[in-house]
DNA sequence: TGCTAAATGAAAATAGTTATCATTTAAGAC
DNA sequence: GTCTTAAATGATAACTATTTTCATTTAGCA
């Protein structure tokens, strides 16, 4: 079984383990958020449903969105500007590379992170539960446009 | 000169340089910016300022914000639950450890932190302008009143 | 098939931020 | 010191993303 169809899985088993209805719209979003690679938006996610729920709510899809976070199911990606971004696949602390250009987001595997994070248990004395970590810079299409 | 002072002057001369005017609202602003260690939200400089400002507007804390950000003196910091809160005493990206249940802020030096960027420079081929690091947890203190 | 709590759609409400506009004012010219 | 003018301010309206409300529909179980 591919990686998003576990993903599938996993979340629905967990929501009918809860005791959450399995209905039509909430298992599209489901698929959306474990398929998506780009991190969509609440709106990226409400577009691509439109084709299939003519009559969808954008309040479905934030309601889901709560549900799933609540279940630690999706990752909330906030940005200064205001602009949340929402990753059902890898729904555990990562770092992000994020293009300013072109608004992809890449996720890098950074060995040196396990010691960034004993260094701040030990130099702060704080019980870590969590982070958040992005860098923000331009990829390499993006630099090449620039250069033409 | 102390710091924080430092900060100020520096802060009035790039304004003057870039052709702003000095109102007594925008320094007070500046001033609060520039001695707060804690990471003020606009709402706790609009506060402060209202005994020295009864008719203050928020309008005008938001506008000289936006401009402080646009010259590069104030560092934003935005969470996902819509909150964000700022930092004009080290305005360029810094690591931070947040307390999820006091919400203080604090500013640890991390050794690790330049490896960290090295990696991701060489793993990711973007030209990699600034970043964010946050760790959220709960502080010596507040998991001291837990356990009473 | 029927029942019931949960979920949905549509619209109103909310919160944080930004824009508008009339009035005031800082700062350079005289 | 006074004048001039573009910039800044205060008050308020507008805006955007998200949440809430409520009447209606529906998934899941008896």
């Amino acid at each position: 079984m591919p990686g998003h169809k576990k993903r599938v899985a996993a979340i629905i088993q967990k929501l009918k383990h809860k005791g959450h209805k399995i209905t039509p719209q909430r298992l599209a979003i489901v698929k959306i958020l474990a398929i998506s690679k780009g991190h969509p938006s609440v709106e990226d996610i409400y577009e691509q449903l439109k084709t299939d729920f003519p009559f969808m709510s954008l309040a479905t899809v934030y309601r889901n969105i709560v549900l799933f976070k609540s279940l630690g199911e999706v990752l909330e990606l906030g940005f200064p500007d205001g602009s949340n971004r929402y990753d059902g696949s890898t729904p555990v602390p990562h770092p992000h590379v994020i293009c300013m250009a072109c608004k992809t987001i890449v996720d890098p595997e950074l060995d040196s992170l396990d010691d960034l994070k004993k260094e701040v248990a030990r130099k702060t004395d704080f019980k870590i539960l969590t982070h958040r970590l992005d860098f923000f810079g331009i990829c390499r299409r993006c630099l090449a446009k620039k250069e033409q």
